[in-house]
RNA sequence: UGGGUUAUGGUGUAACGGUAGCACUACAGAUUUUGAUUCUGUCUGUCUAGGUUCGAAUCCUAGUAACCCAACCA
């Protein structure tokens, strides 16, 4: 393959049918239902629409699929707006199958004065019952030989209001001893006395999702309909009422859903975890909805890289959240200030040190000319982390230790004097001397150190909260676990810091700007930060090889 | 057990009858003032059994496994 991408099958055919001349221009939509905050699943979805136009010069409409009013919320489709253009897509018109209800309804009469629906006054137990099973027939009731004018009539009257909910249903007659079970005389229209986000009270019946979703494409005449798997079954269902109400011919395709390890990705069980508290809303940086990993601090690039690296194809797939943590990683590398923050301070003296302090200079980013340099207080007084020093090193550990030497990144060479203890034996200080001839950047010392440590000035240092967080769930693949999935969140999955130190210019930190704690991970500035306090979300740790090596 | 869909390294994804490639992971090494980054290298794969063919991941036959469908949800 001489370096070119090959397309995935959804591309094939549209290549295909753009050479074949069946479409000009081809125009896709992403149909979120407004009943919950979108995640990462939907980004392969918003990803594949949206680039597919972008790539073939088509458009993308954002639809509502808001048919359902019971569960559905202006809330939601504000979130749902806001991520969509977070991750970079713009939509060519923001429409609702609400819109369309006029026209559904007009669908419906047409279908009845064929003789293809029917007004049925079975209760849902009825229905379900007379629908068969996979293996058996089912059979057609009494009111499937209704009249036109007495279907026509009765449908009249379920709009007017005349009836209560569940007493009586709008059904395609088609046929009640089809394999495909969607087929059976399935259900168009039911009474929902329910206010509509969008229509208000105008309405007291609804169309199902099989009557709305394929006509909405007909009426904004979308070419390349494209879903998850799941839908296969319906495709058969969506053609036979673009066929029967001969209106533009939209074609459904379908690909696998995405599924990630530890995490889930059903929008039933995320909001299980917001209502039960399990976690802090839809947008807690644990969650995998976009809005959660927005505050965590994942970059839109880097989920699109994902979404691009995933692939599309109509096989099951459980994708390693590693191959996220990669792409998020490769982008805040190139694009995050360097910081030092010591998470779990230990005190250390410089006793040679006879300056009160200096400034010294360090990069803000090694992989960017351009980011410039920063001022870091270097005083007799400095913290290192804890883990940074052993009294008692394995042959591997070449951090500090008794007489050993290390350098303080963009600072000196220190070495380790002697080793403070209080009366329990815990260490609570290194008094040090330091190399004044290794200064960095004007190192004429000759002295060569394995290890380069963060550190912070003690007098300088800013205090502040740091929000850790590990994955969500305790086990790869929890659809694949006994019994129920909030049997296996993991109770850690958030660890608060609250003894962290940071360096001076951390106090100019803002949100939306990307930060790489020296060797402990990627950072971001929380939305709950105030003047008094500020908290630091982790985005994803640096791939660590001593922590595997030590392990 | 009716119908539908899918099977390629640990995980994803290519190949369109002609050298099984790429990415992530794992492992080994080089460089490094982040045990990061970067660079180099290594391991591991065509669900099974037959068949067609000079040649099969690809075509045929028969199996096997997984997923989806019997909501007035989408």
């Amino acid at each position: 393959m001489d370096g070119e991408k090959s397309l995935n099958f959804i591309e094939e055919i549209i290549e295909a049918d753009l050479a074949a001349g069946k479409h000009k221009n081809i125009l896709t939509r992403f149909p979120p239902e407004p009943n919950g905050y979108l995640h990462i699943g939907h980004a392969k979805s918003i990803c594949l629409n949206f680039g597919l136009a972008k790539k073939y010069g088509g458009k993308t409409n954002l639809r509502f699929d808001d048919t359902n009013p019971s569960t559905e919320e202006t809330e939601y489709v504000e979130s749902i707006k806001a991520d969509v253009q977070w991750l970079g897509f713009n939509w060519a018109n923001e429409l609702y199958a609400s819109n369309y209800f006029d026209d559904l309804y007009a669908f419906a009469i047409q279908l009845i004065e064929k003789q293809l629906a029917y007004v049925d006054d079975s209760t849902s137990d009825e229905i379900a019952e007379q629908k068969g099973t996979p293996t058996t027939a089912g059979k057609r009731n009494k009111y499937a030989e209704r009249t036109v004018a007495e279907n026509l009539q009765l449908f009249e009257e379920m709009k007017a209001g005349k009836y209560a909910d569940g007493t009586k249903v709008l059904r395609a007659k088609i046929d009640m001893a089809a394999s495909n079970m969607l087929m059976r005389d399935p259900i168009i229209y039911r009474i929902k006395h329910a206010h509509h986000h969008r229509t208000g009270d105008k309405w007291c019946i609804y169309p199902m999702y099989d009557f709305a979703h394929g006509q909405s494409d007909s009426i904004e005449n979308i070419t390349h309909s494209i879903c998850t798997l799941e839908f296969i079954p319906h495709r058969e269902l969506y053609n036979w009422f673009i066929e029967n109400l001969n209106i533009f011919p939209s074609h459904q395709y379908e690909f696998a859903r995405l599924n990630m390890t530890y995490t889930v990705m059903s929008k039933r069980k995320l909001l299980q975890l917001v209502n039960e508290k399990y976690v802090l809303g839809w947008d807690d940086p644990r969650m995998p909805t976009i809005s959660g990993m927005r505050r965590r601090g994942y970059t839109a690039e880097s989920i699109r890289e994902f979404c691009d690296k995933i692939g599309i194809a109509r096989r099951e797939n459980l994708i390693d959240i590693g191959l996220l943590e990669f792409c998020v990683r490769e982008h805040l590398n190139k694009i995050s200030l360097r910081r030092m923050v010591v998470f779990d301070p230990l005190k250390i003296t410089i006793t040679n040190y006879t300056q009160t302090e200096e400034i010294l200079f360090s990069e803000n980013n090694p992989e960017d000319e351009t980011a410039g340099n920063r001022q870091i207080p270097f005083s007799k007084e400095l913290y290192i982390e804890k883990e940074d020093f052993m009294e008692n090193p394995p042959k591997k550990f070449f951090r500090l230790c008794p007489e050993g030497m290390v350098r303080l990144k963009g600072a000196y060479i220190i070495k380790c004097e002697e080793v403070v203890k209080d009366a329990n034996g815990n260490i609570i200080e290194l008094k040090c001397t330091y190399i004044p001839e290794s200064k960095s950047g004007s190192d004429t010392s000759g002295i060569h150190v394995k290890s380069v440590l963060h550190w912070v000035s003690a007098n300088h240092a800013v205090p502040v909260e740091l929000c850790l967080y590990d994955r969500l769930l305790t086990v790869e693949n929890v659809d694949a676990a006994e019994g129920d999935f909030k049997d296996y969140i993991n109770p850690s999955s958030l660890q608060t810091i609250t003894t962290a130190y940071a360096e001076p210019a951390l106090k100019n930190a803002v949100i939306n700007e990307r930060y790489q704690f020296l060797r402990k991970g990627y950072f971001c500035l929380d939305i709950n930060s105030n003047e008094q306090k500020m908290i630091f979300n982790r985005t994803v740790t640096l791939k660590d090889t001593w922590a595997k090596v030590n392990k």
